[in-house]
DNA sequence: CACAGTATGTAGTAAATTTACATTAATTCC
DNA sequence: GGAATTAATGTAAATTTACTACATACTGTG
């Protein structure tokens, strides 16, 4: 009766403490939801390779009434948009299936992301980036392009922004940092040498240090505010696909805390920015 | 079968055009919705005051291939339906609001996204990217940060990448390309002039043309390829911040379908480019 | 090794859904 | 306006589906 918004995450969860029969069960759903969710019981018995009771017990066990009411419950917690198990991309995937795979992976993160936001920590960082004189945003390799996107949408607040993707370049405006600076590290892991590097030069001046990283790395340690994501990146892939989708959305988030922070009065600014853009453009037929 | 995004909807507007009995059925639906998904067939048909024949026919009607799947359909339209209203962030908002939000409004635009991906559209891109013998990704703006993310993710694929935020050197390398050369346009709007006028520099030598960019603009005419994103910018907001994060996540598509392509055969390479990288990074404790 | 307890399956039963057909209502055409 | 035709609805039987009670097999323990 517990509407659970989730009930793939809950499946997997238990999936040690079923019995064999039970876990077979479980299996071929997590394989196959939307698949499960169209078929009889006694098909799922048959792809699961269990007898059809066993399937009826797996439902109540899981709070269900019965069979039907359990593909009612999976089908709700399917049509919230995402699967709640990430499912990373198989050889065997076709144009059908990886792209949804990716899509959900995606969604998931931000979702579980935005589960527990550090909020104190992106309201401190609104301080002081609101506070800051100037701005720098560093990142290497995927994050470097977070840096960039970043340094667009800051750029709108009238802050002067810079970034670069240099680490040479890094190290030296970190060395002649001074009061009103403000550092902006963005880095997956916040192990990265030269940008840890980097990091360590600037705190040794008057400048502030924020950085958008892992908890208790290396990184955040230098940091006199860090804001902590934690993302579980698919670790058979080779790239960090989603954290950078979250970091992209803090940095969102910073945005518009600054705009807020600005007040109304900002808009007019904002906007003139924005009609400066369209002579660059060709007009709407 | 066509996964309608809101069947109540539907049913809703077809109301007149529907038999007696049958819009005694659509009545009773639309009363209330969710206990009609808990309903066996029969008390629908009572509660409806018909026979439960005609509840059935009217499941048919409505696309589903009978009562169970009809009621699948319901559920799964209730569960997503709630969540569509795309909200924006107001100046009374404060720290517990507006970063919510700003996450609601990025999931949204990945789900609706994800709802009618160009498959087929992607699926050429993939073919093209493959067989290129240079890519370049040319964004300007936002874009360009979008550019910079699909520049770090096809160098893995050992394609010769290249990216430039400079509007000259895009003309230019466009002037100068030829048969194999694959040039990626990123644009929200599909209407920035020096881009769209690089695209059409670039269209008149052998070069494959690929954008990623509102359908029927006139960059996605200047293209042999077109993946088309429909995400409906919060017009109130003054940056482009759901799109490029749809962009993104396309563009981990494209990757992934490439080294799908390549086969398993490849893993080895991608797993050491990854190696290369563990010196750079502090060991994890 | 036997016993208790649990897990799983078999078979029968009840329920729900669908199909085929009969009946009734509505519409058309002389 | 009334027979003929077509569409709409309902009835009842057939079929599929799900559930229950019970039997068997398996697991672990004294």
């Amino acid at each position: 009766m517990t509407s659970e918004l989730n009930l793939l995450a809950v499946i997997q969860r238990q999936l040690s403490d079923l019995n064999k029969s039970e876990a077979k069960v479980a299996r071929a759903i997590l394989n196959g939801p939307e698949e499960a969710t169209r078929s009889s019981i006694a098909s799922l018995a048959a792809t699961a390779g269990v007898s059809e009771p066993s399937v009826n017990r797996f439902c109540k066990r899981f709070g269900a009434t019965g069979f039907p009411d359990f593909k009612l419950q999976l089908a709700t917690s399917l049509a919230s948009g995402v699967r709640y198990v990430s499912r990373s991309v198989e050889f065997s995937d076709d144009i059908n299936t990886f792209p949804t795979k990716l899509f959900d992976n995606a969604i998931n993160a931000l979702m579980t992301a935005k589960e527990d936001l550090p909020l104190k920590a992106i309201a401190r960082a609104v301080d002081q980036i609101t506070q800051a004189r100037r701005v720098y945003f560093f990142g290497l390799g995927t994050s470097a392009a977070v840096a960039r996107d970043a340094e667009h949408k800051f750029f709108r607040f009238n802050v002067p922004v810079f970034t670069h993707e240099d680490p040479l370049m890094q190290r030296m405006l970190a060395a002649s940092a001074g009061v009103g600076d403000l550092f902006f590290f963005i880095s997956h892991t916040g192990r990265t040498k030269v940008l840890v590097e980097a990091a360590e030069i600037a705190r040794q001046t008057e400048a502030t240090i924020v950085s958008l990283t892992a908890e208790g790395s290396p990184l955040a340690d230098q940091s006199h505010c860090c804001i902590n994501v934690k993302v579980e990146e698919d670790t058979e892939q080779y790239l960090p696909m989603t954290s950078r989708l979250v970091q992209l959305v803090i940095l969102d988030v910073l945005a518009a805390g600054v705009t807020l922070r600005r007040g109304e009065g900002f808009t007019p600014h904002l906007a003139r920015i924005k009609d400066s853009l369209k002579d660059t453009r060709f007009p709407t037929s």
